[in-house]
RNA sequence: GCUCAAGUGGCGGAAUUGGUAGACGCGCUGGAUUCAAAAUCCAGUUCUUUCGGGAGUGUGGGUUCGAUUCCCACCUUGAGUACCA
């Protein structure tokens, strides 16, 4: 029987799903292992060959320690909520469970098909409503628990309502959001519900807050940091605007320290531990707060441009419905008073005034409120001072008062009253604080200004008179830029002036406060001290508008560039820091600045705190309703909250999430069940309250929020009372190989350990690092093959339109072969290759003599891999039937006849037209081929290019494999029972040893060309023995699974090899007698000379150097020297 | 810009602590077999050469008896990140 591939495969995987061969037992003697891959997302387009590439890694690891006698969990599932189900549901209707559980089948048959030893008993599926159950709970125990930074761990919110009681939230030492304001014990006591509601929602795990979100328009929803590359969404590159929402957030930044530090306990690839460093953005430093200096309170008048008389006018016609009402009243108003709308007085543009009275009616709440009524009283004014709900509520209440008003002109009591507002409001700006976070305090006497985020919101309060209208025009500006003209230029600096000054916290110099846009709001405090002669940004900054540069380094020169360095230099024209080093001068200001209450030594993290909201349909709903606009947790025993159904996927037209078009989803706390909206009366929340019925969260959960879990969720799938069981918990612990793309280095691998440290807090899974070990593996890209359409383009001499081209279009699509590309020579293509049509069409335009000559050149077009043979040869009926457009096409062919493609490493994608899907692969040479010929390609980490051309050599040797155990033409099976030679079992011993080593290193590729070197020096040999092809096919098996049990049954083995012991190895067979030494003269190999491996150095050095092929090298010169590693190497230098 | 990884034949790649550079496979060349092709088998295949040899692991230096491996500088490519104070 000769080797057939398709026969056998089929067998072995009915066989192995038959007798569930790879179900892993919760209960063992032998030692677990757990050797997980990351699940996949079934997308429609199914698996390509370049997903497979870590299973069949992890695949073979996991059967090679079965062999090593370990109880082995190799589970595999779906992550199978996502956006690409849902967009595929919105375009055609089509119910995304539908779509996706039709691609998990599909998924499925293709795996099933590789031959992985999977426990398919233990499969889970994110979407399915048994999974996400425990995903829902996971978010109630988040909700319920807050973080303690003295006990460093999540606590149950009852500890912190335990403590409010008994003292308040003074000493409460907790990650909570920034803002809190204190209370004591009977304070707390004294809030309402819904206040102590308030309060806690900023303390706990997962919190609704009005964030800043990413939005997507297009995809109508909002995006984590990790789904948005260069600005725009990950999947479909749609853009990406700020936007503020109310949205549920995960406090992941309380974790931050411990993500961490958990990184030096597991061996996972550097480069993915320092994304993960990088992304978390510790940075040590320290909070430094500088007092404001009050604004000048006289300042000089300026007069009104016309550009100003414009905006007025602008906002006239723009003005407020309130004003305008008011106005309407004013103007009806019948007698001899007669009010002006929004007149220009001074330099104040007034509400409304009446000249004949001298009086102004005014709203309140102007920014400057106190500068105007100082000036409108000294001109001899009288102000009534009305605000939008006295104008709302009781007009006649405000016409009374502005009557009042008139009849009351008393000016020394308005000046009165202006002087204390004003007061007042010096008073408030002394109080005016900006806190910086810096990590150089060291350098604080360099600070020479301050630079402000335009979002920052002591920006409005603190810009003077004379410099608000350049600031609200700079703040207009950036709010405009989109992030991605941000990136765009880096290097423009921009900023403005606010006109306010700082106090330099020791020595009480004026500092600048300017706003700028390279300072951030979202990092730190959204302020920075500059110091222009120890930051570049800050130099730049400085040089460009002319700021100081003050020099604080000991013989630095800063006349070029900032001094960014830490060490080697010392501290000067500092007072008390002067001629400290970097380090000395950090203590001693932390020091300083925490003495004198101005400052203090903080660690601050880039990590932001995860938004959990999307505005999707197929992902998993929040187990959340709302009271009193107050969300609350559904009790766990009534999960799950399954999805509702909705007769269409798009958001509603009011803008809510496509969760709002169910007409089923709402709460009834009495039943405990969902209910029909119907019964929420109206909107409104009074009535609701009486029937205990309250509207659902209308958003659900993000991607990873399934995928943050589920390795512990194989551990026990099928559990329907716990998340897993304390048994089974127990048992696996945590995944000891994991093996997945390095796409995920800061989404799901961050998120993962951040619930797993949380669950461990909450004492759920006994370690707070999931996976022992983690591998990325490279990806396989594709080969795109290309061919190319001839083309001529013309170029008008005109020099109004010289660049205008014109491309011949029509008749002569025409293709030409690779070799051709080059020839662009226009005489050799024209005469040779044009129809008649297009001739005269060429030659109607080369009659114009201001076209040149045409330029020939060549579009590339892809072509569809599957077209084209290993020898890049197209077929070209293929490629002509593939597309209507390419029916008639001609083509350039070769010397020969062929015609060949272009090749391009490109990512493997449908639209490329390069995807090779493994089915194919299967087909023909056999997933065992597929198996080796994947491991084959290179290590395993490194991402490469697929091509087919290899894989023929694995399917010969998979051939010269099966020779070895049959004979004949025939193909008998033939296995002799005689011992084995010493030189067959040192082929067998030293494949052995290669093997367990290369499997230790994952250097899989490697061991794939020893089997090949074993194979070949066994066929060389005729070895038929049993005693040497037995433990072969174990040592072969992990790799090529199903050849491997057919041979291990033909063998007279009744059981699956799946458990059979690794063969051991013995280092006796490897032993030898002689080595052949190679004789190298300085350093460079020229000959080999054979002596007993017992022979000392000074002999071996006689003899080497009595040899005649050295004294033919040495030509006549004296060795210098002579070195002899006895069992390595003998080198001569001369 | 910063951080990380990597540069070896025509191609994928090998060389585990410094010790025979190019294992293994593809491709190519020649041969056997065949009516022919496929398949299979055998031999060769880094470059260069006056057939003695010489050069050679991105470039230039260094350490060493000896460097693909260690150190320094630079170049190129890929990945991540992006005004992070």
């Amino acid at each position: 029987m000769q080797y057939d591939h398709k026969k056998i495969e089929e067998n072995w995987q009915k066989h192995w799903a038959e007798n569930q061969t790879f179900k892993a037992s919760n209960t063992s003697d032998k030692p677990k292992y757990y050797v997980l891959d990351m699940f996949p997302y079934p997308s429609g387009a199914g698996l390509h060959v370049g997903h497979p590439l870590g299973y069949i890694a992890s695949d073979i690891y996991a059967r090679y320690k079965r062999h090593k006698g370990f109880n082995v969990l190799h589970p595999q599932g779906y992550d199978s909520f996502g956006l690409p189900a849902e967009q595929y549901a919105i375009q055609t209707g089509q119910h995304p469970a539908k779509t996706t559980e039709e691609n998990i089948k599909t998924y499925r048959r293709q795996l099933d098909r590789i031959g992985f030893s999977f426990d398919w008993s233990r499969e889970v599926r994110t979407s399915s409503p048994e999974y996400y159950k425990w995903t829902q709970w996971i978010f109630i125990q988040l909700f319920n628990s807050w973080y303690n930074k003295d006990s460093n761990k999540a606590e149950d919110i009852s500890t912190l309502v335990s403590t409010f009681e008994k003292e308040g939230n003074k000493k409460v030492n907790a990650v909570c959001d920034d803002e809190i304001q204190s209370f004591t014990a009977s304070a707390w006591k004294k809030f309402s519900k819904k206040k102590q509601q308030e309060i806690l929602l900023q303390y706990r795990l997962t919190f609704l807050s009005e964030t800043e979100v990413n939005w997507c328009p297009t995809l109508g929803t909002v995006l984590a940091n990790d789904e948005i590359v260069n600005g725009v969404s990950e999947r479909g590159g749609h853009p990406v605007v700020r936007k503020k929402m109310k949205q549920w957030s995960m406090r992941i930044s309380a974790y931050a320290q411990r993500l961490l530090d958990g990184l030096n306990t597991i061996d996972w690839p550097q480069p993915l531990k320092d994304s993960q460093t990088n992304w978390i953005g510790r940075s040590q430093g320290a909070m430094v707060s500088f007092k404001v200096l009050p604004n000048e309170v006289t300042e000089e008048k300026g007069t009104l441009s016309y550009k100003k008389i414009e905006e007025i006018k602008e906002l006239r016609l723009n003005s407020p419905k309130v004003t305008s009402l008011l106005w309407d009243v004013l103007r009806k108003k019948k007698g001899a008073v007669k009010f002006r709308q929004q007149y220009i007085l001074g330099d104040f543009l007034t509400d409304f005034v009446c000249f004949s009275k001298k009086t102004i009616v005014e709203f309140t709440g102007k920014e400057d409120e106190a500068e105007r009524a100082n000036y409108f009283a000294t001109e001899g004014y009288t102000v009534v001072y009305i605000t939008n709900d006295e104008v709302l509520e009781n007009i006649d209440a405000v016409l009374s008062k502005i009557n009042n008003g008139i009849q009351f002109p008393k000016i020394a009591e308005i000046q009165k009253v202006a002087k204390k507002v004003l007061k007042k409001k010096v008073e408030k700006e002394v109080e005016k604080h900006i806190d910086v976070f810096t990590t150089r305090p060291d350098t604080i006497f360099g600070v020479s200004f301050m630079t402000l985020a335009p979002e920052h919101e002591l920006v409005s309060q603190i810009v003077t008179y004379k410099q608000k209208k350049a600031v609200k025009a700079y703040i207009h500006a950036t709010a405009k830029r989109s992030e991605r003209d941000r990136m765009a230029d880096v290097k423009t600096i921009s900023g403005v002036f606010t006109g306010a000054y700082a106090e330099h916290p020791f020595t009480g110099e004026k500092v600048q406060i300017w706003i700028g846009d390279y300072v951030l709001a979202s990092y730190g405090t959204g302020a920075v001290m500059a110091v222009p002669c120890g930051d570049q940004r800050d130099y730049d900054f400085a040089k460009h508008f002319n700021i100081g540069i003050p020099n604080i380094f000991e013989g630095v020169d800063i006349s070029e560039e900032a001094h960014e360095g830490k060490d080697g230099t010392k501290i000067a024209n500092s007072d008390f820091l002067n001629g400290m080093p970097y380090k000395k001068a950090m203590k001693t200001i932390i020091y300083e600045l925490e003495k004198r209450g101005i400052g203090y030594g903080k660690i601050n993290y880039r990590l932001r705190d995860a938004v959990f909201s999307r505005q999707r349909y197929w992902g998993e709903p929040f187990p959340v309703y709302y009271k009193d606009g107050m969300p609350q947790m559904i009790d766990a025993k009534h999960l799950p909250i399954v999805l509702p159904e909705v007769e269409k996927y798009l958001p509603t037209e009011d803008g809510k999430p496509p969760l709002g078009r169910a007409e089923k989803w709402s709460w009834n706390t009495k039943t405990n069940t969902i209910v029909d909206n119907s019964f929420v009366i109206s909107s409104g929340v009074e009535k609701s309250q009486n029937n205990g019925i309250y509207p659902l969260e209308l958003n659900t959960m993000p991607g990873w929020a399934g995928s943050s879990w589920y390795f512990n969720r194989y551990m026990d799938p099928g559990n329907t009372e716990e998340f897993a069981s304390k048994e089974a918990l127990d048992y696996w612990q945590d995944v000891d190989l994991y093996i997945g793309g390095s796409e995920h280095a800061t989404g799901h691998l961050l998120y993962a350990r951040f619930w797993q440290k949380f669950l461990f807090d909450k004492g759920i899974v006994p370690v707070d690092e999931f996976a022992k070990k983690l591998i990325n593996q490279g990806m396989i890209t594709g080969t795109s093959a290309f061919v190319y359409q001839l083309n001529f383009s013309f170029k008008f001499k005109d020099t109004d339109k010289e660049n205008t081209k014109l491309e011949i279009s029509g008749n002569e699509n025409i293709f030409v072969s690779k070799n051709f590309v080059d020839n662009k020579d226009f005489d050799f293509w024209y005469p040779k290759y044009f129809s008649k049509l297009s001739k005269m069409h060429i030659e109607d335009i080369l009659k114009y003599e201001q076209v040149s000559k045409p330029i020939v050149s060549f579009i590339p077009k892809h072509s569809d891999v599957s077209f084209v043979n290993t020898s890049d040869e197209l077929d070209i009926g293929a490629f002509k039937n593939w597309r209507p457009e390419y029916n008639d096409v001609k083509f350039v062919t070769e010397e020969d006849g062929t015609f060949k493609v272009g090749r391009e490493v490109e990512k493997m994608s449908k639209s490329k037209y390069n995807v090779v899907s493994p089915d194919a692969i299967c087909e023909e040479y056999g997933a065992d081929s597929l198996r080796l010929f994947e491991m084959f390609l290179g290590p395993l980490e490194q991402s490469k290019p697929w091509s087919d051309s290899g894989i023929s050599g694995v399917y010969s040797f998979l051939k010269k494999l099966w020779k070895l155990y049959h004979s004949g033409d025939e193909g008998t099976f033939v296995v002799s029972k005689d011992k084995a030679t010493a030189e067959e079992l040192k082929t067998l011993h030293k494949t052995i040893k290669k093997v367990d080593e290369d499997i230790a290193n994952f250097s899989f590729n490697t061991s794939v060309s020893s089997f090949m070197i074993a194979v070949n020096e066994l066929g060389s040999l005729k070895c038929n023995k049993r005693e040497v092809l037995e433990p072969l096919a174990i040592l072969i098996s992990p790799y090529a699974p199903h050849i491997a049990e057919e041979l291990w049954n033909k063998l007279g083995h009744k059981t699956s090899i799946a458990t059979a012991e690794f063969p051991v190895f013995d280092g006796k067979h490897l032993v030898e007698s002689s080595k052949n030494y190679p004789i190298s003269f300085n350093g460079k190999m020229r000959f080999m000379l054979e002596f007993p491996l017992d022979m000392n150095k000074e002999d071996i050095e006689k003899a080497v150097l009595a040899d005649e092929k050295t004294i033919a090298q040495l030509a006549g010169r004296e060795p210098k020297k002579v070195i002899v590693v006895p069992g390595k190497i003998v080198n001569i230098v001369g």
